[in-house]
RNA sequence: GCUCCCAUCGUCUAGAGGCCUAGGACACCCGCCUCUCACGUGGGUAACAGGGGUUCGAAUCCCCUUGGGAGCGCCA
């Protein structure tokens, strides 16, 4: 029986989790539920000076709301130094690693002379097989020493990546990184494996941009003799521009696509397709998704963020989505957008039951949630209502004179559904030998204040009788 | 500069040597449906980066070129 799947999902708390971040996470997600295993959330705040409680914050937002939860406690890895320190001095004891006490100046004049030769700048071992004295002599002269990995200097190090496959390094390209500062604190190199073992991660599931990263944390696994955990580095997403994501391009917080008004399963559905494929298959339910998901079918190449696709999938959930769940969708949302709280304010029972009862026509028609919450304006509206630049002309342009013919009709009316509505309209428009489309262009107008809308005859029943016929009233009366 | 990774329609991708006259989705164009806009639906434009091999046969394997990307810190 092999060893229950353990993945984690570890962000640096200097900046808010961002696309790529919750792709990151949705595939540990995906993996660790596909394999009935963990997801573990590591925070990874050794930087002191970037990181911060607000980043903290965002990213658990983010992961909330994006759907994905994880195992256990948060483990914060600053918390963890003390045990960092450890390791790092039981590889020195094994002599697998040592210290060095090379000045900036020397480092930076090697990174020169490397430059100046053409070579790959890296350190160059000038510590690593040192006299106690030269030691003795450093600390005397008052030299804080760093402890640097003895890596090997001969043979290759190989990550059998589950995206990337076999991928192979010239020992000699890899220097000896250090493992704990001068002042003592864990690089993020050894911070990373020791907390990965610790942990019982079996698949780190992270960014292409650790692939050569791998490499290194593969010698210092090697160096304490410690199970090296299955390697999986995902593809990037780039900006539509095909160039690194920025804050430009997409390269946005996750909450910032709450504010955008997609729902987290379509933006889910999107980013799982961002990289990864199931035969033709484009939607996926969250099981689907669980059942079909793996490593093996996660491209290669970096796939460019398509806003056009991202609206798509998104109307397709918005349709697909229950009436009260959309409803409830929006209350969350409203918060984080212009103008939301203040309707939020204005949602009482009865105009709860309104947009309820106009959920089916107007979902069909947005893409996201913002453009519902703009498409409902009307029924939020006061008499009278303020009209759209198209919707002025269609009145102006002969549409009130056509109204005036209607209201008889339409007051005299003693149901008022919707097919007794059409029914009436119908009437009007054969009496005077028009086609329907110009007796509702009008009605739409006056009823909405815009050119478009769901379907007239239901405007006009959840509206309701009075303000229908007031709203009618005013563009034919005015 | 050095190391590593990548390369199919505009975009996301299917394709694991013959099933490919290269499929699907988004976007776009033209229809249908229709009270508007959508939805739905029918159809269309559009790609194997280039060059060498290997093979009876290559989008699929190998090499080179070109083009992208990532990493080269006492950052994470």
């Amino acid at each position: 029986m092999s060893a229950p799947v353990v993945t984690r999902f570890a962000p640096s708390p200097t900046g808010f989790l961002h696309i790529g971040g919750g792709r990151t996470a949705l595939f540990n997600w995906l993996y660790a539920k596909r394999h009935g295993g963990k997801m573990l959330l590591r925070i990874e705040d050794t930087d002191r000076e970037r990181s911060t409680p607000e980043a903290i914050d965002a990213i658990l937002d983010g992961l909330k709301w994006l759907g994905l939860d994880w195992d256990g406690d948060v483990i914060y890895q600053f918390a963890r130094a003390p045990r960092h320190r450890e390791v790092a001095e039981e590889m020195l004891a094994r002599g697998r690693a040592y210290k060095c006490y090379a000045t900036q100046a020397e480092l930076e004049a090697m990174r020169e002379k490397a430059k100046a030769e053409g070579k790959p700048m890296r350190y160059d071992g000038r510590w690593r097989e040192r006299s106690e004295a030269d030691r003795q002599a450093a600390e005397a002269a008052g030299l804080k020493p760093v402890i640097r990995l003895k890596a090997p200097l001969e043979g290759e190090t190989v990550v059998e990546d589950l995206v990337q496959g076999r991928v192979t390094w010239s020992n000699d390209n890899l220097d000896d990184l250090v493992l704990l500062r001068s002042d003592g604190t864990p690089t993020y190199m050894l911070a990373v494996v020791v907390d990965d073992h610790d942990m019982a991660v079996t698949h780190v599931i992270r960014g292409d941009d650790h692939l050569t990263n791998a490499a290194r944390q593969t010698q210092i696994y090697q160096a304490m003799e410690w199970k090296v955990p299955a390697f999986a580095h995902i593809p990037l997403i780039h900006g539509a521009d095909g160039a690194k994501l920025s804050k430009r391009h997409g390269a946005l917080g996750v909450d910032a696509y709450r504010a955008l008004g997609y729902l987290p399963a379509g933006l889910r559905n999107y980013l799982v397709r961002l990289g990864w494929s199931h035969g033709d298959q484009e939607i996926f339910s969250t099981e689907e998704m669980i059942a079909a998901f793996d490593l093996k079918n996660v491209g290669r190449s970096p796939a460019r963020f398509d806003f056009a696709k991202l609206e798509s999938i998104n109307g397709h959930y918005m349709r697909h989505t229950g009436d009260e769940e959309l409803l409830s969708a929006i209350e969350t949302m409203l918060p984080y957008i212009e103008g939301g709280p203040a309707l939020l304010g204005e949602l009482n029972q009865l105009r709860r039951a309104q947009w309820l009862q106009a959920m089916p026509g107007l979902k069909e028609r947005a893409k996201t949630l913002v453009e519902l919450v703009e498409g409902s304006r009307f029924l939020f509206a006061t008499r009278p209502l303020a009209l759209d630049d198209k919707a002025r002309e269609i009145l102006e342009k002969g549409g009130r004179a056509l109204l005036k013919a209607l209201l008889n009709r339409l007051e005299s009316l003693e149901t008022w559904d919707a097919a007794t509505l059409e029914a009436a309209v119908r009437a009007e428009a054969e009496a005077t030998g028009q086609k329907l489309g110009n007796l509702a262009q009008p009605l739409r107008a006056a009823l909405t204040g815009k050119a478009t809308s769901p379907g007239i005859f239901d405007v006009f029943v959840v509206l309701g009788r009075e303000e229908s016929l007031g709203r009618i009233r005013d563009q034919a009366t005015a």
